[in-house]
DNA sequence: TGCTCTAAGTTGTAGTACAACTATAGAGGA
DNA sequence: TCCTCTATAGTTGTACTACAACTTAGAGCA
């Protein structure tokens, strides 16, 4: 497994080797590899493992400890933290929600309520970084678990950054695979939490009558630091468990 | 500086020397030292000021890194993360809700509503691994900012890792600065979030009338992967900003 | 003015060595 | 037999060095 890990690898997965490895590890925790409460193999052993050195290891395991997955003990080992299933929809993993849906075994859905290029608004222009007079592309969504409305989405596109023909995709599937396509994933967000209780947030017959929402208010950037989109995303209430590691 | 650092800081911080250090830079950069987009010091340079190795420099940035607080570019360096002053309840952080409010310079209060020792529930029970004939301590508080009511909490303390005294201290003050001196306090939260709506949750007359909160139903774990504590914490919606980075 | 290329600077990875800490097995004593 | 202590092996933490990979800025040239 050796070198064959770093050739497999690196041509699906991005990022420095470290990154890798820790995606790597991320995959075989989540896939109960190693039972709650358990060790996994030490440093040295990993690094025999994947073929790279100690330090590759440790950036990697690290990074897996700040997320909550492990903990490492001095002298003793590294251990999986105890979670449920639901860590696979841990709130600090920046990833595609309906690729979330789908790794939990549902079937997921995007209906396009309203696709349109209009300027921008104040708010929108200052969270994107652009002049208020730039064109931004602006979408609003629902996304389906099992035919079941569980998020409405608001959001809005800097199109200075992207390609007429990636917007178009956009605008018909995710949007993480479209981005990722031309290598503009967005590898950070920052996210507001609101509790939202309003009636005049879904659409359709399938629109909760509770009006009760989590509403993530984000925006992500690229790896450069300039923001790619910002969007608001309205959780139905019970529909999705949002789980968070917290570290000191 | 170089030697005095750790002299210094190894008195009041706590785990290792890349720890030690990460706490410190974050100080640092939340207490805008450099400006947002910028650029901090090298590698070498900070390695350099802490009087440490360069890989311990390289730890504590990749944590940082991690929570968000930074973005590291191979071949160029690492800039401060764009975020505003909200960062600091930062929802991945685990730290006092009390010291936080303080931080942002704010007057925290805690009003103690009840205390009392009793039998544990099935769920408490489940969540800090205890069986179900055991002794918790349950507190229910409300918490002030400035006077204003932001939160109500409901805590129970597994009290087979606590003694009488430290007991007594948790429910008349701080709950992490009385583990922290027994070196009891938490490292680890794992957190449910959850949009409420009722008026059943609040008490007394600055109970809001909205009757909207953000509840975050939160385990609290030890180094060695005990459970501490665990407690429902409902936030006055629109009280208190929470804020998170996303990282992939 | 604009472009290309070079060089300096920065982070990423590798390897080695030793320090600090933990858990275990075993010796020794009550 | 049981308990306590100790030695020891195993694990993570820190240090130092060296080089690879990448970015940026500036010199030089057309």
């Amino acid at each position: 497994m050796s070198i064959g890990f770093r050739k497999n690898l690196s041509k699906e997965t991005s990022g420095s080797l470290g990154d890798q490895v820790r995606d790597h590890l991320r995959i075989r925790i989540l896939g109960h590899e190693w039972e709650a409460g358990g060790k996994i193999p030490g440093e040295f052993e990993l690094a025999d493992q994947y073929g790279v050195a100690r330090v590759t290891i440790r950036t990697a395991l690290r990074s897996l400890e700040t997320q909550g997955l492990i903990d490492i003990r001095h002298g003793s080992g590294a251990y999986i933290a105890d979670f449920g299933d639901s860590v696979r929809a841990g709130l600090q993993e920046l990833r595609s929600i309906t690729q979330t849906i789908r790794e939990m075994g549902h079937k997921a859905e995007m209906i396009t309520r309203s696709s349109e290029i209009r300027k921008a608004t104040a708010t929108e222009a200052k969270d994107l970084q652009i002049s208020e007079d730039s064109d931004v592309l602006h979408i609003e969504r629902a996304i389906t678990a099992d035919g079941e409305v569980v998020a409405f989405s608001y959001d809005t596109f800097n199109i200075e950054e992207l390609t007429p023909a990636i917007l178009k995709r956009i605008s018909k599937g995710s949007v993480f695979a479209a981005l990722d396509s031309i290598r503009k994933h967005p590898v950070r967000a920052r996210a507001e939490i609101h509790a939202i209780s309003s009636n005049e947030i879904g659409w359709g017959r399938d629109r909760p009558r509770s009006g009760l929402y989590l509403l993530l208010r984000q925006v992500h950037y690229l790896r450069n630091g300039k923001p790619i989109f910002t969007g608001d995303t309205f959780f139905v209430e019970g529909k999705f468990q949002f789980i968070i590691h917290r570290t000191v």
